[in-house]
DNA sequence: GACGAAAGTGTGG
DNA sequence: CCACACTTTCGTC
């Protein structure tokens, strides 16, 4: 997906306009897309090339007390985008409190579902941190991350996440 | 225990 | 309908 362009349509009517920017997180950088001045996606990596616009300063803040502990949860609505179902396994995520993990099949539980289809939402989850889908692990352990590739570093920073949150796995 | 197979749910081709 | 997914459970060895 093309980032940071504005795309006008045959019709001379409709406009997109992606603003992606950069955060330098403690583990890694952070990029953060806008449209229409709206957060709509929040990812674990990026580099500056491809963000260039300057960060709000709202979440400039929002981010540096999450990460200094001071701020647990962002409280911003899940995605508006994404499937009904997708929806309802956001926002059983998002209300896991900070501190405190849930394994795939208790979110599945919790909205009558099974858990594989949880873990297919989460890894569709385009808000990172907003939606904490890190807190949600595998039954025996730490389960996986980022849904495809750099699955090794994405699971390091799923562990970095956790310890950052005062949860240690083996 | 470990390992493989099947289950069961939602999504996309 | 079929294949896949950030899983879980069950049957064997």
């Amino acid at each position: 997906m093309p980032l940071n362009r504005c795309s006008t349509f045959s019709d001379g009517l409709t406009i997109i306009m992606k603003q992606t920017c950069l955060y330098k997180a403690p583990f890694g950088n952070i990029t953060l897309v806008f449209e229409h001045g709206e957060l709509i996606a929040l990812n674990l990596h990026g580099d500056l090339a491809h963000a260039p616009y300057p960060l709000p300063d709202e979440w400039q803040q929002r981010l540096d007390n999450y990460f200094s502990g001071r701020l647990k949860n962002f409280g911003h609505p899940i995605s508006r985008q994404g499937t009904p179902f997708q929806q309802k396994v956001w926002q059983a995520i998002a209300e896991i409190p900070a501190g405190e993990v849930m394994s795939y099949q208790d979110i599945a539980r919790k909205i009558g579902s099974g858990p594989r289809a949880v873990g297919g939402a989460c890894g569709k989850n385009p808000l990172a941190l907003v939606v904490p889908c890190h807190r949600v692990v595998a039954k025996g352990g730490l389960g996986g991350f980022s849904s495809g590739k750099n699955t090794d570093e994405a699971l390091a920073v799923k562990r970095w996440l956790l310890h950052h949150e005062g949860i240690d796995f083996a």
